[in-house]
DNA sequence: TGTTGTTACGTAAGGCGTAAGCATG
DNA sequence: CATGCTTACGCCTTACGTAACAACA
């Protein structure tokens, strides 16, 4: 099970098709079929359903994996190159939406992205610095991918607000537990606010499923939505304005900086 | 960076030698050779310093990562062989020192490993199940390394002790905070005790340094040295016995029941 | 019949072993 | 001088591309 065969194929798989995967990697489609063959043989089993081109249920589970194996292998090669080469001179930051802290001012290349992407980023290198931001209970880490060992550090932590409609029957509270709120109507909005996924996790529940899913990072959007009653939103308190919230007890709205381990430049080894 | 290289450079580092680590893999000392100066070649800079066979720096890192891509692509193929299989017949359960807990005992294979290996044993398949423990906050999971997507359950949660001699100042205590006790003498036990590392991890701070450090699964030895005062030891209340100890509050211990995301033979695809 | 994946085959590169070379203790 | 890593070289395997083939729409 090589590596580069994973590689081709998740291109595969995230192409639905040979030949787009071939022209993607600059293989010819013979490789790429060549390539498949030979991880099917390997494994015993075929990964993907041809014509139309779609993983198999061991397929899947296979992607599963060969995502991180990448991510980490990358990983790997640009931990070192940073170790033994200078420092680049330009510094790119990686942010998750509402990671958006004072501090990111400064930086001459900021990227929006997504979590995921922000930790992966700055595990292969693509990223100097990132800034990533989640739910958890006062003064605790966030719950990361470990994709790659990377150096973290607290650097904001906020009170988070529940959006809802004036009327609802808990506006005008002081605060809330969210566990009373697992079985609301929810809005799943992962790039505006936090995603529901990360509240199960944060809770150990099954509840908080969304009603309605709301894409992009257009928060005044967001906020609208829910002070009109499609649902509930959990933002940090500071991005609410002065609309109808409730603040939320127990979890805080965290950001952490993430770099790689060594610091750039500091093991310039064989260097004189 | 082939996989193939990296299992080479781990063999080499563990043995300290090119000979040995080319018999452990069957190869001759010359392709071990090869593989270490492809690899260094590729990513541009000297791994290992020769004679004596020592990581460098650079090494050190690369260390890091290979362990985990190795055993997340044993992770890979191994899931997807049982995918495809037959389950096995025997039920290999693999338990860290501290949660052996009475379910265990119906197994008809059972095998006490380090809190690490039960977690990439039942990864990489060597294991069918395993238990872990560590301490949380009541109800939260554990923190383990996710190597690969596994299945994760509660199995038990028990109150925590810290065990002390008769005449330590805090004998006698109903319950005591942890954080207090950040600066004392602790006896650094991770097979039969709390590992000193994982009090850091759960507690955030940098304190609870080893006074001593005690290796094996022998916990009366253990317990006999915490009484006598040569250092503080976390286990959970249960283990204690009737020996002078105090509740701890806030933390519990934990034990989690591990296994592969799919269930064995569950996706017996292409059988009829 | 066109599009797309598979198979056959020739060439080129890579990987491993044998054996000679060379550095270090 | 002996041990242990490196280099040189030959063989064999593997991997890719071209091109013919097959299957599905």
């Amino acid at each position: 099970m090589d590596a580069h065969l994973l590689r081709t194929f998740v291109a595969v798989t995230r192409c639905g098709s040979f030949s787009r995967a071939a022209d993607e990697l600059g293989y010819t489609q013979s490789a790429v079929s060549q390539h498949i063959a030979a991880l099917e043989s390997d494994l015993g089993t075929p990964l993907l359903s041809r014509r139309p081109v779609q993983p198999t249920a061991a397929g899947r589970r296979l992607l599963e994996h060969a995502g991180p194996i990448l991510v980490r292998l990358a990983a790997a090669r640009a931990e070192i190159t940073r170790m033994t080469q200078a420092p680049p001179d330009r510094l790119v930051v990686g942010v998750s939406p509402l990671a958006f802290v004072p501090e990111v001012v400064g930086a001459n290349h900021v990227r929006v992205l997504p979590r995921v992407e922000v930790v992966t980023g700055v595990a292969q290198g693509t990223l100097d610095l990132g800034l990533v931001d989640g739910i958890t209970a006062p003064s605790d880490p966030l719950n990361l991918p470990d994709v790659a060992p990377l150096a973290k550090a607290g650097v904001a932590e906020r009170p988070l607000a529940v959006v809802l409609p004036a009327d609802h029957p808990l506006a005008g509270r002081k605060h809330v537990k969210l566990a009373d709120l697992a079985d609301a109507q929810w809005i799943d909005a992962p790039e505006s606010a936090i995603p529901l996924a990360q509240l199960r996790a944060a809770s150990g529940t099954t509840g908080f499923r969304a009603a309605l899913r709301y894409e992009g990072t257009h928060v005044p959007g967001l906020l609208e939505m829910a002070t009109a009653g499609h649902g509930l939103a959990l933002l940090p308190q500071t991005m609410v304005g002065g609309l109808p919230a409730v603040p939320v007890t127990r979890l805080v709205h965290r950001v952490e900086r993430l770099t790689m381990p060594t610091q750039p430049g500091s093991g310039r080894s064989g260097v004189r």
